[in-house]
DNA sequence: TCCGTCAACATTAACGTTAACGTTAATTTC
DNA sequence: GAAATTAACGTTAACGTTAATGTTGACGGA
């Protein structure tokens, strides 16, 4: 099963492996009736150029490595799309891997990547706690979906939405709308995403005057649901700002089941508007992250800082997030 | 920004290259002492080995390819999760790339994912045309989601629902409860998943003595719901099979907005059995394909193959589907 | 005519590993 | 105590590219 060779086509054609490689690459030096003739050969033989060769001679694979905490969820997946957009179209491919929210497998993975000596490296991040260990492979690295609290300046890129704005909108939405007794429902200060949803939300309350309610969730997923269904958590709340859209959902049907009304009971705010939310009946009002964009935005920052300025000031962008009121509230 | 290499480590321990290899891969002819300092050696320069040039060697890059049409759709991904339990437990990393549904697209995927010398490829075909030209490649592959027609078998391994009986059921279970007219959702014969379903469908239809009737969609997204609320197709029907979860989903949400109550006025399964689907309000019913189930088998079946009996027979696995029965019928 | 230039090649040396094969000295075997 | 074995290394040659540097011979200008 060994492959054909730029030798194999040297050989075939009476000239230098040199010369093959320049014909097949475009690059002068070779008469167009040569270059015709490799390529034809090239063809006939049905060369495929090694990657894994090339990269090792030119110390740059094009492959850019992606790790993500599950790719099954839809604000992963939605971001990873927004990544593939802009790599593809730069002929750069994704080594992908799934941490499943385990520190360990990231450390691991992000060591992977670095022997797969991937050009650069798209982190969503678990927490802040290894992430400076990863500075010092010294490898263009964009972080994404969230940005250290200020005491702690990372040098290094990040691409996140505006979780505190996005916050304060919806929790002085639900206000306006005459709500008082607001509960957050998700992970908390150990979420890497979570600490600036929940303090935002936390800040939001008190400025409207209102006491903030905690409620903890293990999960981040629809298995909100089975939480929902039995607590007595939500007894005398009238709404529910959700850390994602997967946790309402959840706990939008177990609301349903135990006959707590939507919106007239209990309002429910989601987030990260997946698409699945407009669909839903009733239709969840919720807080849009601009997904696609933060992966592109992480992509083109990542291909920027693959250029080359690796002493450049790291940059921070932090993406505007937008209240989608629908039905839930 | 040049790496620590193997020579570094040797020079610094006055070794040879080659015993530094040894030491570092745990192989024998090498000293318990000597292997010590190497590694610590090692460790204090922060070498990183390079499966680039590990690859160039050894023919083989621990990595596999996979080709999908789109991660962001859960049935994707959900199989994709199932791949990488299996591929991450033997330290294979995978190369993922999106075709966006189409098939110039795929046909670059799995030239990229050649040339990136992948040990194997689990692909989702668009449909067979192009299939039978990546045979010559003479790499591990894997088809996932669809089986030929019988006249056209395929010298490959192949995983698949066993589509057919999964329709079959549903569309009897329809039957059984006195639906009349039930219409087919979805793709026709281009979609490579669909023309089993569809076929199925008909068959089971024209069993019970019933007049398939055909609704053509063309999207395979949630974009269904557009379709749903202006269309006039559902007038005199009473039962809707959807070729997948999320044109149900579509559906089910338009339906709602057009007063059509289900399942009294329509019945409505739809095909997968995305996670979503049991919190869904009415919950969906469902054919579950076994998707984690379908990911692992594939990467099981890859492995094998990869493993070198490359002149086996090809095994065709399919997997059996099952009709969840909720609330929208 | 002689030198310089240039196009079109060839030659050689990397890139960082692994693997096959040598070499040495110590240890065992009878 | 000589031969055989073995542990612990070192040497060398790949793997398939690209890139820097040579080498021709043709051509043009003075």
């Amino acid at each position: 099963m060994s492959r054909v060779t730029l030798r194999d086509i040297a050989e075939r054609a009476s000239v230098s492996i040199n010369t093959v490689s320049r014909a097949l690459n475009d690059k002068s030096g070779v008469s167009e009736e040569t270059r015709k003739r490799i390529v034809e050969i090239a063809d006939e033989l049905g060369y495929m150029q090694n990657l894994v060769a090339k990269g090792l001679v030119t110390q740059s694979t094009n492959v850019i490595g992606v790790v993500v905490s599950d790719n099954v969820n839809p604000y992963f997946s939605e971001v990873i799309q927004g990544i593939s957009l802009v790599t593809q179209a730069r002929g750069l491919t994704q080594l992908l891997v799934n941490t499943w929210y385990s520190r360990s497998a990231e450390r691991e993975a992000v060591n992977l990547l670095v022997q797969h000596r991937v050009d650069g490296l798209i982190l969503f991040p678990i927490d802040w706690s290894q992430v400076d260990d990863y500075l010092r492979y010294r490898i263009p690295m964009v972080c994404v979906g969230a940005i250290p609290p200020c005491s702690e300046e990372k040098p290094m890129d990040m691409v996140a939405p505006d979780d505190f704005g996005g916050t304060t909108e919806a929790v002085e939405y639900l206000v306006r709308s005459g709500r008082k007794r607001i509960a957050y429902c998700g992970p908390g200060e150990e979420s890497i995403s979570g600490v600036h949803r929940l303090h935002g939300y936390e800040r939001a309350m008190k400025a409207a005057g209102l006491e903030p309610i905690f409620i903890r969730m293990e999960a981040i997923t629809f298995d909100a649901y089975r939480f929902g269904l039995t607590s007595s958590d939500f007894k005398d709340i009238d709404a529910v700002f959700a850390f994602n859209d997967m946790i309402a959902i959840g706990l939008l049907r177990a609301f349903g089941e135990r006959g707590i009304a939507v919106p007239e009971d209990i309002a429910l705010v989601g987030y990260d508007d997946i698409q699945l939310a407009r669909y839903l009946t009733p239709a969840l009002t919720t807080v849009r992250i601009p997904k696609e964009e933060l992966g592109r935005e992480a992509a083109s920052l990542l291909i920027q800082r693959m250029g080359g300025d690796f002493s450049q000031p790291s940059v921070t962008r932090l993406l505007p997030t937008e209240l989608i009121v629908r039905e839930t509230t």
